[in-house]
Order: C-alpha cells, then sequence, then structure tokens
DNA sequence: CCCAGCGCTTGATCAATATCAAGTGGGCAA
DNA sequence: TTGCCCACTTGATATTGATCAAGCGCTGGG
C-alpha cells in the first residue's frame, strides 16, 4: 500500500519524527506500510510479540487490558498518534490490546528498524525518550485520575476537556459509544448513564451522542480540573518548542501517543 | 558531600548508566551530590519545576499525588531507583511530590546535564528510553491493576510479588506502614485490615509487620496474578541483556525506578 | 512509672458502584 | 415495511468500599 505524500509529511511533522535525520527518516519509511483497517479490527493481542511501530494516521483506535474475563479501556487514540512504543523499545510483548473503533488507515513502522535508528541517530533516541516522557506523564495523570477522583468527577472533567478540545463550544459531540467512554473513565455503562443524569443539575444536557454544556461555571466548580492532572488546561501559553508535547496526553479522556 | 566510590559503582551499574560512555557518565557525575535525609522529608512537591535526577542510594522513598485534600501513593522506590525521569526529560513541572520514608541517600544529578548527555552521546540516550519504556509499562500495569481488580485481589498479588521478591519464604515482612500500603493499593487503612482479614481463609498471618503465607496455592488462585499485570512472573529466564529492566517494575507494589 | 499519641483494628453505618432485570428506541436487514 | 438486534436507560437490589466512632497496644517523653 503506497502512501500518499500528503500522510508521509503528516507522519514527518510528529514530534516523534520530527527531529529525526532525513536520512532516518527515510530509512524507517522506507521499510513501513500503510494499511486500512475495517472498524472493530484487532491489531495486536495482550501477550503478543510486538513486531511493528503503530501510527494512527486516521480513524479512531482503542487500547484496552484485560484480567480474569473482565475488560477495562485504557485509552482511545485519535489521528495522529503513536502507540505500542514502549513495547518496541524493549522489544517486549504488548501489555494492551489494540482495537480499531472506526474503520482506521494505520502506519506500520518495523520495530526492529526503530530500535536501530535509535543507536544510530542520537536526535531520534531524544525524541523518542521525549514522546516516551510524555506517555508516561499522560499515565500519571490517568493513575490520579482513577484513584483521587470519583465517577461523576471523572466524568465531569472528561466533558470539560472534551470541550476544549473540541473548539470550547457549549456543545460537543462524544467521538465513540459511550460502552466505550465508561470503560475508558472506569465504569459501568449502567453508571455512566447515572452519572450523567448527576449532571444535569450542572447544566449537562444528553442527546445521543451530543453533549451540551449550560453551566460551564458549575460544572467546573464541581470538577475541581487540575493541571497536574488534566492536561488540557496547561499554563504554559509561551513554549511551542520540544516540551510541549506532552500536551496531547490527557488523563481523563484520550491518551494521545500512548503506548 | 562527596560520594563514596561504592556507591558510583553502584549507580554506574544501573541500566540507566550502564550504556553511557565514560565520558558522559564523568559528566553527570561531576556536577552531581549525594546527600542525606532524614525520614518523612519531602524532596519535591507536586506542581514545582525539577531541577534534578533522582537517584535513591539507600532508604525508602515515596511518590504521591494529591487532589482536593485527597492524597495517594503512586510508588514506593527501594534502592536504588531513579526517579522524575521523565519530567527531567521533558524540564517540566513534576506531577507527583517525593517524599522519603526512612532516612536516605540520594543523589541529585542535574536535569540539564542529563539533557546535555542525551543529545551527545546515543547510547545514553537509547537507555533513558529504555528506562522509560519499563517505567511506562510498570504504570501500565499499576492501572490494569487498580482497574480490573479488587481490593483483596490486589492486597493478595500484592504479598505474592513480595514474597518473591523477599526470597520466596513463607513469611515476609511489610518494608513500610500499613497506612502508606493502603494507599498504594488505593484502599483506605481500614479496609486494608478488613482486606487482610479476609484474606485469613486462605492462610495469610498477620503478625505487626510480619506476614506468613501458609497455603501459597490458595491464595494464589484467588489472586491469579497474570505476567501482564504483575511483572514478578516474567517467563524471560532467557535474555538477561537489555530488555529485562522492565522486571523491576512491579504493578501492585513498589515501582522499581518510576518517574 | 504513667500518660499521651499514634498506628492499627473492629464494628456500625453510610455512600458509591456493580449487578440483575426490564423496557425503550433507533438502525439495519430481510 | 416489519422485525430483530443492540446500545442505552431506568429501577431494584446486592456488593463493595468509605466514613465515623471506639478501643487496643505499643512507644517515647515527662
Amino acid at each position: 500500500m503506497p502512501m500518499r505524500s500528503v500522510d508521509i509529511e503528516r507522519v514527518r511533522a510528529l514530534p516523534l519524527f520530527q527531529c529525526a535525520a532525513q536520512r532516518t527518516f527515510d530509512n524507517l519509511i522506507a521499510g513501513a506500510f500503510l494499511q486500512k483497517f475495517p472498524a472493530g479490527t484487532t491489531l495486536l493481542m495482550e501477550g503478543d510479540p510486538v513486531d511493528f511501530l503503530y501510527v494512527l494516521i486516521e480513524g479512531l483506535a482503542e487500547l484496552q487490558g484485560t484480567w480474569n474475563d473482565k475488560e477495562t479501556t485504557l485509552a482511545v487514540l485519535r489521528p495522529v498518534s503513536t502507540f505500542i512504543l514502549a513495547a518496541v523499545v524493549l522489544d517486549a510483548d504488548a501489555l494492551m490490546t489494540a482495537r480499531t473503533i472506526e474503520r482506521s488507515d494505520i502506519l506500520m513502522i518495523s520495530g526492529e528498524s526503530v530500535r536501530r535508528a535509535m543507536k544510530e541517530d542520537a536526535g531520534f533516541a531524544v525524541a523518542v525518550a521525549e514522546e516516551l516522557s510524555g506517555c508516561y506523564r499522560g499515565l500519571v495523570r490517568t493513575v490520579k485520575n482513577q484513584k483521587l477522583r470519583g465517577a461523576s468527577e471523572r466524568l465531569a472533567n472528561y466533558l470539560l476537556a472534551e470541550q476544549v478540545s473540541q473548539g470550547g463550544g457549549p456543545t460537543l459531540i462524544l467521538p465513540h459509544e459511550k460502552r466505550v467512554l465508561a470503560s475508558l473513565l472506569g465504569m459501568t455503562p449502567e453508571n455512566l448513564s447515572r452519572a450523567f443524569a448527576n449532571l444535569t443539575d450542572y447544566g449537562v444536557t444528553v442527546n445521543g451522542p451530543q453533549v451540551t454544556l449550560l453551566r460551564p461555571i458549575a460544572l467546573d466548580r464541581l470538577a475541581k480540573p487540575d493541571r497536574l492532572i488534566d492536561s488540557h488546561l496547561q499554563p504554559s501559553a509561551a513554549r511551542v518548542g520540544m516540551a510541549d508535547r506532552e500536551c496531547r496526553a490527557s488523563a481523563a479522556g484520550t491518551i494521545g501517543a500512548l503506548n
């Protein structure tokens, strides 16, 4: 499957590849291939060896973990993000299952060549370390979110985060099924319904996948968003350089570039 | 505070520094200093800028997160481990506060010099990426542990993990106060007591900080440890090379080398 | 030696979340 | 169009975990 040059540029523009030498980048792309997957495809199973670094170019994907016949969503990924980086770096087995939620275009880069590129190109190795740092911090936020907040607080913060990521208007569209959201937020679908019902008093109106926040101030007072948990409200209006990439990782919701 | 050469060697032997060029290592150590802290000292507050990479040489330390006057322990660190690496790499604010639990010897390495070393020494940059990958995967395990298991299951797995890390004998010593363990496992101290009580039927006897596992098979059947959550039972008896460093990260309990 | 404080436990109660069981409505296929 | 399936909702109930309130036992200071 040949890559369109538009897509190559989008990948090249990722923080992960921005600082790589042109030669490094060309080598990585040379052995890579772009593939289309229908919705609901399992890309990689928990416990399997990882042969590729994945880059979601278009569509929507999900990372989930399993234990004892229970299942939980660890992250929902949107374009453009890489995933499974940590396993690739260590040449280890996957700790999470990766699944497409929508029909998706996914770039697969040989894991072996990624490891080689790191050794040969210090700039790229640094970029990998920075990417992983961002992913790591995203997960720290996730754990804090999970351990310190109750269900409706998690939902409230998710909604506020989605609101800004969707332009700041009063109404936002849930990007996937509510059942996935429930799992992501660490509750049952039934409880998500009830959590939405609780937020009615705070001006939250639900209409299918469309949610409207009528009293953002009230909702905010309930949610108590925190820059050390919710990455959407970062103070650094300055510094648009290297270090801001962590901003893409969100604790309550979509964790960009999760591995 | 001059470092003993014994300690220098212990640091040098860390996976993080093993592959670094001698020159890189010397530079890093040159600007570093070793400091002793009494128990209960706050090394770094959540939200503060991070100026140093910390290496716990001796003692016991804790990483905790806060929100809305609630507090949770994210990890308990034992020697020798590094922490706050991710924040150092990104030159970002700390997401967790770091506290000593016991009197501790801590090596502090300039963050600026770490970032410089990464750019100049690809081998070191790769090691940083590998370390971060291990930390990342440790946190993935933590999240799965937290979201998929109930309180007594988490405790049971913690005990089994501690047992192997303390030599595999039937009796083990809790390395810190039970209240810290409770917070680490995501429950209240009261509930930890009750969780211990529940495990009585599975041969768990508690006597102060000393815990004996009389029926390991029964306990194991309850705990259902999983190599994709509990890092203590890794299959890789082979491959003692680079990639095994992740083994030090444990989901249920002490996450070595957490950042 | 005694007492105060603290960590831990235990019991009673309460709140939060999960589970079970219908029931509704929309979309898709026959 | 009809009818079924599936996501979602809602209610009733069960379970789990948190909170509140004593009480116990060890330790360190007076």
